[in-house]
DNA sequence: TTGTAGGCGTTATCAT
DNA sequence: ATGATAACGCCTACAA
């Protein structure tokens, strides 16, 4: 049982007083070296961990960190975000931190940037924010840095030194999962095709890294499969029904189709009514998905977390400023795989 | 943007002084109704929300919270749980909250007894553990509410309302997803088995529950299956093969295969080479497992996340001491599927 | 270079 | 019934 001791006590061991230890922890100088040394030993030798309540306390700082995220109804994926949010606000608003969110339209940098400059207008201590558009966030970053804002990431990383954080998923990972999926799911049939869905704003890149592991894992198996890039940008139903009718009739073979978006309902809404079921793999817990799971259409689904990302992106930057906790450079939260039967848990 | 108001503020406003104030919130009585009627409106209007760090500071407490878990040298589905012990016990240390932990053989009821007397001798604050004995349990939570100490408990829950919470994961909803796996790897095949092993220690009830979440699943279908029980007991290899032979020869048609506990590994090992393998889906991320899930030989795990159900265990009662926390009744974890390709993250 | 004297917001005690 | 005051541990400013 460890005794706590307070730099009171501290003063006390070393013969000096209270000013003198805080110095030396605080490497302030102006302490002469036989002091130093004296209490440095006595610090390490009881291993002193400060009181981190009252030196809050003592702060008594109220710090502003925004939040900077597309807008949920513009794409219902984002709306978990604002749950995770509010958690993390109600938990750390006792702690003196303040949380704001803002909304941009995820398919206009317009927007992005607007509301981007909005947030540094009002002079947060951190921003929290979601670089969907590469080069506008790379700007956005530049000027945090040099304002000396803390930023986190969550779901898209940005190639920047700027930002202390990103919580995200192994893009390339969880597209293997999805292969090792439809593999198990179909352990006969060679023909597999990926589909890129109506993805209006950029993140092609997370759509290339996603098939990537796709790949990646059926190059790995002694069996070669052959597997089809489809890309369908519509948004239009017919057009969609239109274009899947058009592949699946020059690849009569293919038996199972990874999504790499979040809509996957659209394509099963698309599929013919032929009894030779496609086995359908997607992405993301939306309402529309998750019926697509109950009614068989959609077997698989792989969930992003996209409420612990937000989560956790504002709790690292939380307990950064109200404990003076280190900031974890890189979370990778786990690919869950999610079927009819367990997704209720994962909706909180 | 809010203001923060301190005692002081309200005092002020209310025309009194800050102990006034403080024996209405705390509802200490010795206040006048009128002064009691203005102190209360203030508050409600402004929404006073007390500073959790001054509350701390001035309290000025160190609780102690004891941990009582089975011994992961003796099971090592348990190992997990003192890395999640560890996380929350650096976390709350500095709130001052010391945590220790305790473990007994999960075989025994003596040891259980033996190492709840020692806690129970240690007059903790707070206590966390796995009530795997349910008489044992018993007595013990109803000695706890005596001395006021407060519970939670994790894994197992134990129907008694001594205990403030429980953490844990739906076992009949994790039989019926079990069930959904199986049904997707074998499509048309509707001879099944679940297989209870290798369960020295009580945790029969636990066995039961997936058992009848796994055959409601397949009592929901159109299609009727036939669902085989069978128990296996031994602990030795060769025995435990004959067993599995004998029910294989029995029932030649099974061809998919649900062990209700963490020893899938076991029955992976005991099943002969043919090349009509069966399909496998098991409980635990415990390494012979994991090698099972690389070699192909288990389909599926689910993952009950021991870590933070520990992790939970702690921190709730950690923040209820600390902070005054509200200690949740209930958490149910979702029910993690685990493949060979997913299975790297969720070991953190 | 060093020591001392407040004060952060809350709570407990003591005097009025 | 109420108000003043000290204390929790840390930090800062100022005095020595």
């Amino acid at each position: 049982m460890k005794k706590k001791y307070t730099i009171a006590d501290i003063a006390t061991m070393a013969g000096v007083s209270k000013g003198t230890v805080d110095r030396v922890i605080h490497k302030r100088g102006k302490v002469s070296k036989k002091a130093h040394e004296k209490i440095t030993k006595i610090l390490k030798e009881i291993d002193y961990q400060p009181n981190l309540v009252a030196r809050n306390l003592k702060k008594n700082k109220t710090y502003r960190l925004l939040v900077l995220i597309p807008d949920p109804e513009k794409d219902p994926y984002w709306a978990p975000c604002l749950e995770g949010i509010n958690t993390a606000s109600q938990e750390f608003q006792a702690f003196g931190v303040m949380i704001e969110t803002f909304l941009f339209d995820p398919s206009s940098t317009r927007s992005f940037n607007a509301r981007s400059k909005e947030v540094l207008k009002n002079k947060p201590d951190g921003v929290v924010f979601v670089p969907l558009f590469y080069k506008e966030s790379l700007t956005f970053t530049e000027y945090c840095k040099k304002n000396s804002i803390t930023l986190a990431t969550f779901n898209s990383s940005i190639n920047s030194n700027n930002a202390r954080s990103f919580i995200g998923q192994d893009l390339h990972k969880s597209g293997r999962v999805a292969g090792g999926l439809l593999h198990m799911l179909l352990p006969g049939k060679k023909h597999l095709a990926v589909v890129h869905m109506d993805e209006i704003y950029q993140n092609a890149i997370h759509m290339q890294e996603k098939e990537k592991g796709f790949r990646d894992y059926f190059d790995g198996l002694e069996q070669k499969h052959q597997i089809i890039t489809h890309k369908i940008p519509e948004k239009d139903i017919r057009k969609i029904r239109k274009s899947v009718r058009g592949f699946l009739e020059t690849y009569p073979e293919v038996s199972g189709v990874f999504v790499t978006t979040s809509k996957a309902y659209l394509l099963a809404e698309a599929l013919p009514e032929t009894d030779t079921r496609i086995r359908l793999v997607g992405y993301d817990l939306i309402e529309k998905n998750l019926e697509c799971l109950d009614s068989g259409h959609i077997d698989f689904l792989i969930h992003q977390n996209p409420r612990q990302q937000a989560y956790l992106g504002v709790s690292y930057l939380s307990e950064y400023f109200a404990f003076d906790k280190k900031i974890p450079d890189n979370k990778l939260l786990p690919i869950d795989i999610i079927t009819a039967e367990n997704y209720t848990h994962y909706l909180e």
